[in-house]
Formats: C-alpha cells, structure tokens, sequence
DNA sequence: GCCAACGTTGGC
DNA sequence: GCCAACGTTGGC
C-alpha cells in the first residue's frame, strides 16, 4: 500500500530524533505540548495540513536512536498552522525560500502524551508478521510522518 | 562511519 | 520535462 492509499487515517506514526526532542521531552512541556516544528517535506507537511485531524493518535517514535522505536503515545491537539521557524534565520529549520506570505512549512501540535508499559524497539516490530505491512518497515520510506491503519494499531494496542 | 534509498535542485 | 549532482534519512 502506498501512502495516499492509507488515507483518510485516524493515526499516525511520527518520527522524531530522541536526541532533539523525545517523548519524554513531550511529558516535561508545560501544557505536555509541542508545536512539531521542522517538517521539510513536501508529503509529510501535506498529511500534516490536509489530513490530520485534532483528536487524532500519534505514535512517538524515536529514530535515530539506539535502539530505534515506539516510545509512547500521544494526539494532535491542534490543526495546522504555519511553522514559523522557517522565517527564523537561525534556526536550524530555517529556509531561505519561506516568506512571511507564505511561510511554505506548517506543523501540528501534539500533546496528551499517554506513556505506554515498555519501548517497543523496531527490531520487535519487525518480527510481527500481522505487522509486516507497515509502512514504518517498508524498505527505503523515509517519511517523518507515516499513516497507520486501524488494523495496524489494533495490534500494536495489545504491545502497548 | 557506511551506504542504500530517496527527495530536491538547477542547468539545459 | 529530463536527469545528474547533491543532500538527507536512518538503520546498521
């Protein structure tokens, strides 16, 4: 299945470097909050604006990271809105190309972080072949920001 | 640090 | 619109 083929989508597998910003960074927030700034992908900024809804799942994920994995659950607490750090010229999210007119990026808040029993690291999540279809262990899918379908999630409750 | 796989850029 | 060159992602 392809990306738009899992549309529309209740919840989403988001990818994040624990080292910048991890799930437990999300608990410590004031509000337990965060505007998910620095999306610089056009698919992934598209799902963001013109698919997800406030209320809708988030599953954190931390790549990069060792080990690689689902470290907790959370929503979309907002709609879209533009991401601002795309005008900030020191920021590491910064794009020369963004105007105060059309600030091109946009993001979603994600908050309620609901902690799960134990971090589900990719190497488990590979060996469940009720899972095999994910598009998190399709090779070479790089996106960020990557929809799950209900039957997916269904499984992936009984881990959580 | 390596590198496969993919996305973006820009010359033509 | 093509595509080579380059940059990024992210597991290993």
């Amino acid at each position: 299945m392809t990306v738009a083929e899992y549309l529309p989508c209740k919840v989403w597998l988001m990818k994040t470097e624990p080292d910048v910003f991890s799930f437990d960074d999300l608990l410590a927030r004031p509000g337990k909050r965060e505007r998910w700034d620095g999306v610089r992908n056009y698919q992934a900024r598209n799902l963001m604006r013109d698919h997800m809804k406030i209320g809708d799942t988030v599953l954190f994920y931390h790549s990069n990271a060792e080990p690689p994995g689902i470290a907790g659950l959370a929503e979309v607490v907002s709609e879209s809105e533009p991401d601002l750090s795309a005008l900030d010229a020191k920021s590491l999210y910064f794009d020369p190309k963004a105007t105060p007119q059309d600030p091109r990026w946009c993001l979603v808040q994600i908050g309620n972080p609901q902690p799960i029993k134990r971090f589900i690291p990719l190497e488990e999540l590979k060996e469940i072949s009720a899972l095999s279809s994910m598009l998190l262990l399709r090779k070479g899918q790089r996106l960020s920001i990557l929809p799950v379908s209900d039957e997916e999630f269904s499984i992936l409750k009984q881990l959580f």
